[in-house]
DNA sequence: AAAAAGACCAACCGCCTTCTC
DNA sequence: AGAGAAGGCGGTTGGTCTTTT
């Protein structure tokens, strides 16, 4: 059994340059992880959470500072329509963005009165031509995929009860896959930050046709 | 010029999951 | 197997800056 944290007070509040760059300096030392310890090598009296928190919003290297992109808001966007409040992994996509950034971002921005009908009439729309694309999929295509497929996932993941037709169960579904490591390995483009950033199986069919985006995309620039 | 409102963002909190012993 | 620690995540808060009235 490991020994319980000291109960000493850590300190709160923000961060002073003093602090950040032990902080650094125990990270160029030891490397990311083992944020317990930081207190006790670096003489940083913060918790590892906080530790954490600073590092990975604040200091790691390769962050990026500044106003994101009107491309970086799409993809917010889109995958917020997707994957709901997912930040981490929203921000996974978004090289050198934060969970923080992105979920304050969307706050402040997308959660506007104005954008909200839009965004919901995204949402709905995605997820109604996700769910019939997605039937087409399984029941048309199954060939055209590898074992990753959709369709080998499903009968791999062999559940019971993931055969019940239910919107519910089938959004399910295909949030689950989309979250699959391999999944994405199969499906998504090298870049997320290019041109096209979904699954094409999923997405190709009703990115053509879909007006709304268009003019979504009109309404954030103006 | 000053007060109020809004925007922005760093950081904390609590919960859940994973890891270690 | 189970308890506790550590890590990770999303929600929220509160301080500061900017804009509006």
């Amino acid at each position: 059994m490991r020994l319980r944290g000291s109960k000493n007070e850590w300190r709160k509040g923000p961060w002073t340059h003093e602090e950040d760059k032990l902080l650094t300096e125990y990270v160029n030392l030891h490397g990311e992880g083992n944020w317990s310890s930081v207190s006790r090598f670096s003489g940083l009296n913060r918790s590892g959470k906080s530790s954490r928190l600073r590092w990975v919003n604040y200091l790691k290297p390769g962050l990026k500072k500044g106003p994101l992109t009107p491309q970086e808001e799409g993809i917010i966007m889109e995958l917020h329509a997707v994957l709901g409040n997912k930040w981490s992994t929203i921000a996974s996509y978004l090289p050198g963005r934060t969970d923080n950034e992105i979920k304050n971002y969307w706050r402040t921005h997308f959660k506007k009165k104005d954008y909200k009908s839009s965004h919901n009439k995204i949402v709905e729309n995605r997820r109604a031509k996700m769910l019939s694309n997605h039937q087409t999929v399984q029941d048309k295509q199954p060939e055209e995929y590898d074992t990753k497929s959709i369709s080998s996932h499903a009968e791999a993941k062999n559940e019971p009860g993931n055969t019940t037709e239910t919107p519910e169960n089938k959004m399910q579904e295909i949030m689950d896959l989309i979250q699959n490591p391999n999944f994405e390995d199969q499906f998504y483009t090298p870049s997320m930050c290019q041109e096209t950033y979904f699954p094409s199986s999923i997405w190709q069919e009703t990115a053509g046709d879909d007006s709304l985006w268009v003019s979504l995309w009109d309404q954030l620039d103006a």
